[in-house]
DNA sequence: AAAAATACCATGTTATCCCATAGATACCCA
DNA sequence: TGGGTATCTATGGGATAACATGGTATTTTT
């Protein structure tokens, strides 16, 4: 399975459209679909998004709750209710959505960011915020984790 | 098999008629009926609606439980009297009916919203409020999702 | 005849298609 | 190796098609 790496940056045009990547767009192919499958980020400014196998596996986590279920019913409201497919063009790109861009705050340029299985796509500043904290955060892991492990 | 996915907000005109969103509608016509199958939302100030598939399921829902049962007239009356199969015109548009619109609190604006194998119409108002409630839920309950779905 | 439903047409906005360009990268062959 | 050429990629723009929405005319119902 192919994964999604490393980080790009790319501009949005006047009419709402961006390149998604090569490299992620060819992964986006393998499944022979010519969507974008994405939505809001549950704990960050930021959209997810992945290709089929992504979807999928949302799919499967909502076929197994009780279908008559107020879980049910809440889960499927937030999920399928804020996802979307997004179709990409005959150039590669996509047309993010009104409520997807005010969710991670995007005005004319984003990052994409690979997380392996999926993607996100970030408003520069906010990411470069979020990846300061973030190695911050493994630093202090770190020196936790040295004075058991010296190995690390 | 085609979901619905994501939301949309359109207008209701003077006559009463509303435009399907395209996306729903085109999943609607794949089993090549021009109707839109709804009734009242049985847990929500909302209408449940959705194609052929909804219809047979709630058929063959009814079918399980004891012809002669109280249970079964409950239900048949709370879902088949209540049901209604809306024609869907040439522009893609349909007419909610009086008790459709009494019961969701409608006046000249909806919102569609994508639930996977079906898709509710909403009043705007209501149902953000409805959002907010059901994005706090899962939040609460995301702890629990997280231990198995790692992709989340 | 009046009212409601349906068909038909018109319009503005938005999305989609198609093509052009510029910069970067890969490729090739003398 | 180096110089040139082809290829890929991101980005921009114009032309076209699709969509939501409003209106008018025609039919059906009652």
């Amino acid at each position: 399975m192919q994964l999604f790496l490393s980080k790009f940056k790319n501009k949005i045009d006047q009419k709402g459209r961006v390149s998604i990547p090569s490299q992620f767009r060819s992964i986006l192919f393998q499944d022979g679909s010519q969507k974008m499958f994405c939505y809001p980020s549950l704990d960050a400014e930021a959209i997810d998004a992945g290709g089929d196998s992504l979807s999928r596996e949302i799919y499967a986590l909502m076929d197994n709750l009780d279908p008559y279920s107020d879980e049910k019913d809440f889960l499927s409201t937030a999920l399928f209710g804020l996802s979307e497919e997004l179709r990409i063009d005959s150039d590669g790109r996509v047309i993010l959505s009104e409520p997807l861009i005010q969710h991670a705050q995007i005005s004319d340029e984003v990052i994409f960011v690979g997380l392996g299985q999926k993607f996100q796509i970030w408003e520069p500043d906010r990411f470069s915020n979020y990846l300061q904290e973030a190695q911050k955060r493994v630093k202090e892991q770190r020196l936790l984790l040295s004075k058991k492990n010296k190995g690390l």
